[in-house]
DNA sequence: GGCCAGGACACCA
DNA sequence: TGGTGTCATGGC
């Protein structure tokens, strides 16, 4: 299958995803600091754990930047507790701040006008920040059309028997980069509903029953 | 009580 | 470069 037709089947299964769920309207925060905040809290947690803490962030005034870049790590640590790796992420959000505030005299918005590859090797470049949260930043927060892979992409990908389950995940990427158009909300609602049908329908047991996908036809393997 | 959740990183061979 | 352990709470 040639470039054409694998966009044209990746798009197939996006029109699918969107024909039975609708538009997510993905990141669920409501500020560019927001998305970044949750984009670490939701390391390997549940969405609601990390909700808990946004909301917890919220009652202790502490939902700017300039508000976490002037907290304590200790200070932090406990509020975010319900989001577990508490004390990591902590640290992880404080390194974050502490690095837009020294090479960015603060400036968030500057920080996210960069260039796409400037930006993603630059967040990459701060602890605990890997691609995957890289990539969530440069599409929900700065708005660049840079694709998200999670646990969810792979998963349903895999499972569908259209990529290899040794797959890294810069290659995955690079499957939906070089074949999708470069269009910020399409790589936001795709990735939102590749969430969506993975939660419902391709959990960590070795089956997916009633997925949408089910009967679709075969992909040209990435990798 | 066990499994799982919108990862990243250090360490080792 | 690939495998493994660690970080940790909370819902089901």
């Amino acid at each position: 299958m040639n470039l054409a037709g694998r966009r044209s089947s990746l798009l197939q299964v996006y029109k699918t995803l969107l024909q039975v769920y609708g538009p997510q309207y993905w990141w669920p925060a409501e500020t560019p600091f927001e998305v970044i905040v949750g984009a670490i809290l939701t390391q390997n947690t549940a969405w609601k754990n990390v909700e808990k803490a946004t909301n917890a962030l919220r009652n202790h005034g502490l939902v700017s930047f300039q508000e976490l870049l002037h907290v304590s790590v200790e200070d932090l640590a406990p509020v975010i507790r319900s989001s577990g790796y508490y004390n990591q992420k902590a640290a992880k959000l404080k390194a974050f701040c502490a690095h837009v505030g020294n090479h960015w005299q603060g400036n968030l918005e500057a920080f996210l006008e960069q260039d796409l590859h400037q930006l993603r090797s630059e967040l990459m470049q701060l602890r605990g920040i890997g691609p995957e949260t890289a990539d969530s930043i440069a599409l929900y927060a700065a708005e660049k059309p840079s694709f998200v892979v999670d646990v969810y992409t792979h998963r349903v990908f895999f499972r569908h028997g259209w990529v290899p389950e040794q797959l890294s995940y810069d290659d995955l990427r690079g499957f939906f980069m070089d074949c999708l158009p470069r269009d910020v909300s399409l790589f936001k609602e795709y990735h939102a509903l590749l969430v969506r049908v993975g939660h419902l329908h391709c959990r960590r047991q070795p089956f997916c029953t009633g997925c949408p996908l089910e009967s679709f036809g075969p992909l040209q393997q990435a990798g």
